[in-house]
DNA sequence: CAGTGAGCGAGCTTCCGCTTGACTT
């Protein structure tokens, strides 16, 4: 066989494959890193190419007109990959394209051959787990790139793109900017505000029963519990008999607690004979290797990680070549894998641990693309935790990921459970009234019920339990001695609880992201991150781990459901993917399926209409909800754009606090809040001259101060009120000040037989003469001014801002279209360009110093295009002065 | 949500999925 002297480059998403391939291949291979996808559609406006810049479709990037054509990018940060990855391919004779082997992959193989447009023959590697005969398998056997995957990528790149670029706009519209709409994070809300929904329509239900202590003296254990299960032929009720409502849904005696005691006192001295005695074989199975999923639960359970805590200890953990990739919806492990946890069983637990055959595992996950093995100890003989040196965080999770491993390839659990059945007759017949019904049954006999189980074999219990979330324990592991049919026994204790039935749990993070891969929504490298999204656009807060949705998601959500509801329904992304995989296999059309998307298809209407009529969208009703249990209360709960706040029938209203759960917003709550004024009020003192006290409040406009009037004040009397000035805070602002500033308006004299006043107001200080008026440069002039001052101010034009003498920053020549010179100029807004007539701000990628006559005259020639700026239409009466301070979620 | 008078160069916000450093404290 002749020597093969080929070089040749493999390009891979992970740098931390790197290595480990390159060694796997050897001389002649030079293996790099894409690092993820290295193109995109532009973000905004920013990003957009200037010859693009006009298009109507620009914003979107995606040319819904011309069977939506994308525009990819190259992100300023993939630059530096694209050009190391170009330099890469001048030595080489061929290109492997050895991306993942999923649909994500596929694209960005498809983008790097677009981007790097090789000059040498390009082939597609595809592998699944990184071991030397896989990797030397994948290379002797390449294949063609998967145009047809790639169109289904796309597909699904710009359904989403469409998707959050229009309808995130309908919401800063009609509920409040910045807010963000798109098919994961959309749905990811609607189950948490679902959920919310389930628990404030929630009714609990009481209810007894009883637990029975009996005596099996000659037995081991020498005595056990019973629960009461029947009386009188008929069951008892618990917890699960009883609905969302607190309706008894079942055939079943409803003791309250009354009744549970006189049935208690009843079976004190009863007689019990056993019925039956139950055996049967328990066996149970261990869970599969982890996946992104699954650890992220198990990590939050056990180790009380986030999401995203786990995911960083991981990446750490998978970068020091401890163990495999982390972000994988595959429960596979390779040959290696499985001899190495075999190995290791065998040699900590013993053969008896061992099954005979390797367990073999296969996803559940719908849409799994199994381009991953599972999360398992790296390497072909798996380190025990101890041989890791590693400490704190990481040597926790390793274990748990080792653990789970190992369990995956170990024996079942064996056992037995074990359930009695027995009767107890009372000594004499007990009446009890049906807490329901109120009938009153007399019951003469109780059956009574014990299980437990016992475990003969611990099997892969050995290594690993799994937690279990709050809710669902699992108690009937009680070891129950070896009564006999027929046997009589004596009771020893009874006892009557009370129980009520508890609303829904919230979801906590690991559970939503369950719940979002049950339903294909979303993928492993961003579930972490979508529940990031939704914090931050405060939808969901969190109150311990549980995940609580605030008011704001019920608006936005309701509007999604009344207005898009295709688009937030459960199955969306599952349809999706259904046509995607028909796209993948060639047997669907992409513009067809985007088409149907963006312009609607038999009569059902697209994306498209749905977006330009919004006449039909009532925000004020989507932005009103009642309190828990008041529909008919006449208060009402508003999500304005300060806050949520409830309202009465007499307009009083109050702010709810923002880490108020929801279903705790109960009528007498808000009451509550209506009672007691708004906000924070600090009393400052007593106005020495009027007696009345001194307070300071937040208000709609920002802090400020007022005076309490005596009670039986005239109706007409009007407290005085004062902003606070800037340089103050309602911390630290004292009595002194308030009354100064409520002295305002002052009198500063007349002009012409006109009163002019000093008076703080919406755009700041200024002087009132008349209807005339003039702004002051700052606050404190309001007590300084002289009548002179004032008359000199008065005698300026009325623009005499202070931006009006603001000196150009920069000449840059003269337009080409008008001729006029055009110059640089601080304004409101930031830098400008301008040649008198049009003005155009700067863009964020420009600055002062770099800005050319040639870029400045684009940015006019844009604005000219433009045309007008469009008549702003009335909006509610707004200030420029801050909103109270709302949790900003800092953006990494 | 207190209650008060101008006129002025707007542009940007936002999606989902793939992958790591480079930043600052």
């Amino acid at each position: 066989m002749a020597t093969d002297t080929k070089r040749r480059l493999v390009i891979v998403e992970s740098p931390g494959k790197v290595r480990s391939i390159a060694q796997y291949l050897g001389e002649g291979y030079l293996v790099e890193a894409s690092i993820g996808h290295v193109r995109d559609l532009p973000t905004g406006a920013a990003e957009v190419p200037a010859k693009y810049k006009g298009e109507k479709w620009a914003r979107t990037g995606v040319n819904v007109e011309n069977d939506f054509e994308p525009l990819y990018v190259v992100q300023a940060d993939k630059k530096a990959t694209i050009r190391k990855l170009k330099d890469a391919l001048k030595g080489v004779d061929e290109l492997y394209l050895a991306t993942d082997g999923d649909r994500e992959g596929e694209a960005i193989a498809w983008h790097l051959l677009q981007e790097l447009k090789p000059k040498v023959p390009v082939k597609r590697m595809e592998f699944h787990e990184i071991t030397p005969d896989a990797i030397r398998a994948a290379v002797a056997a390449p294949r063609e790139l998967d145009t047809d995957l790639v169109d289904a990528q796309e597909t699904r790149r710009i359904l989403d793109r469409l998707y959050g670029y229009e309808v995130s706009p309908v919401l800063w519209k009609k509920v409040m900017p910045r807010l963000s709409a798109g098919r994961v994070q959309s749905v990811a809300t609607r189950l948490v505000v679902d959920k919310e929904r389930e628990r404030m329509a929630f009714r609990s239900a009481s209810y007894a029963d009883l637990e029975v202590t009996l005596d099996a003296a000659g037995h081991d254990p020498d005595s056990f519990t019973a629960r009461v299960a029947t009386a009188a032929g008929l069951k008892v009720a618990s917890g699960r008999d009883f609905d969302s409502l607190g309706k008894l849904t079942t055939k079943a005696v409803h003791l309250d607690l009354e009744g549970g005691q006189a049935l208690a006192d009843a079976l004190a001295g009863a007689s019990v004979i056993v019925d039956s005695v139950e055996a049967k074989p328990y066996t149970r199975r261990p869970y599969p290797p982890f996946r992104t999923t699954t650890l992220q639960q198990d990590a939050g359970r056990k180790l009380g990680f986030t999401a995203q805590r786990t995911m960083s200890v991981a990446q750490s953990l998978y970068e020091g070549g401890f163990i495999t990739y982390m972000r994988t919806d595959s429960v596979t492990l390779s040959g290696s894998a499985v001899a190495a946890a075999r190995a290791q069983v065998k040699e900590l637990y013993g053969a008896s641990y061992l099954p005979e055959k390797p367990r073999v595992y296969s996803s559940k996950v719908k849409n799994a693309q199994e381009a991953h093995e599972a999360i398992r100890p790296a390497g072909d003989n798996f380190r025990t935790p101890q041989e890791t040196g590693l400490r704190g965080d990481e040597f926790r999770l390793y274990d748990l990921i080792w653990k789970r491993t190992v369990a995956s390839q170990m024996k079942d659990a064996e056992g037995q459970t074990v359930t009695i059945a027995m009767t107890a007759t009372p000594s004499a017949a007990v009446e009890v009234a049906d807490a329901t019904t109120g009938e009153v049954r007399a019951l003469d006999r109780a059956g009574l019920s014990a299980s437990g189980r016992t475990i003969t074999f611990p099997g892969f219990l050995k290594a690993y339990v799994e937690a279990r979330d709050e809710g669902d324990a699992d108690d009937a592991t009680a070891n129950l001695p070896a009564v006999e049919k027929g046997e009589k026994l004596a009771v020893a204790g009874v006892e009557a609880e009370d129980h009520a039935t508890r609303p829904p749990a919230r979801y906590t993070e690991p559970s939503l992201v369950a719940k979002l891969e049950e339903l294909e929504i979303g993928r492993p490298s961003t579930y972490a991150s979508i529940i990031r999204t939704i914090t931050a656009r405060d939808y969901v807060f969190k109150k311990g781990s549980a995940l609580v949705p605030t008011w704001l998601a019920f608006a936005v959500t309701r509007l999604l459901e009344d207005h898009f509801t295709e688009l937030v329904d459960y199955q969306f992304t599952a349809g999706m993917e259904d046509i995607l995989d028909e796209i993948a296999k060639g047997n669907a059309d992409r513009v067809q399926t985007l088409k149907n998307f963006y312009f609607g298809s038999d009569g059902r209407d697209g994306l498209d209409s749905l977006v330009n009529d919004l006449g039909e969208i009532d925000a004020r009703a989507l932005s009103t909800f009642h309190p828990v249990g008041g529909e008919e209360s006449g208060i009402a709960v508003r999500v304005g754009r300060y806050g949520t706040y409830v309202e009465d029938a007499d307009g009083n209203r109050a702010n709810v606090e923002e880490d108020l759960p929801p279903d705790e917003l109960t009528v007498e709550k808000a009451r509550e809040l209506l009672a007691t004024p708004a906000g924070m009020e600090r009393e400052l003192g007593a106005d020495p001259a009027s007696g009345n006290a001194v307070v300071a409040k937040n208000g709609r406009f920002g802090p400020y101060v007022t005076e309490v009037l005596p009670e039986g004040s005239p109706k007409s009397a009007k407290p005085r009120t004062a902003s606070l000035f800037k340089d103050m805070s309602l911390e630290t602002v004292t009595l002194d000040q308030a009354l100064q500033l409520m002295s305002l308006p002052r009198v500063v004299g007349a002009i012409d037989g006109e009163e002019v006043t000093a008076q703080n107001g919406r755009y700041g200080p200024y002087l009132k003469k008349g209807t005339d008026s003039r702004s002051l440069e700052n606050e404190d002039q309001l007590f300084t001014v002289t009548l002179e001052e004032a008359t000199a101010i008065f005698a300026q034009p009325k623009t005499r801002g202070r931006r009006a003498a603001v000196a150009p920053l920069k000449e840059l020549g003269n337009d080409p279209v008008s001729g006029k010179p055009i110059v640089v100029k601080d304004g409101r807004f930031g830098p400008y360009v301008t040649d008198g007539e049009t003005n155009a701000t700067l863009r964020k990628a420009d600055s002062i110093e770099e800005i050319t006559p040639e870029r400045a005259a684009e940015l006019l020639a844009e604005k000219r295009a433009k045309g007008p700026a469009p008549k702003k239409t009335p909006t509610r009466r707004t200030t420029t002065r801050k909103a109270p301070a709302k949790k900003s979620a800092a953006k990494k």
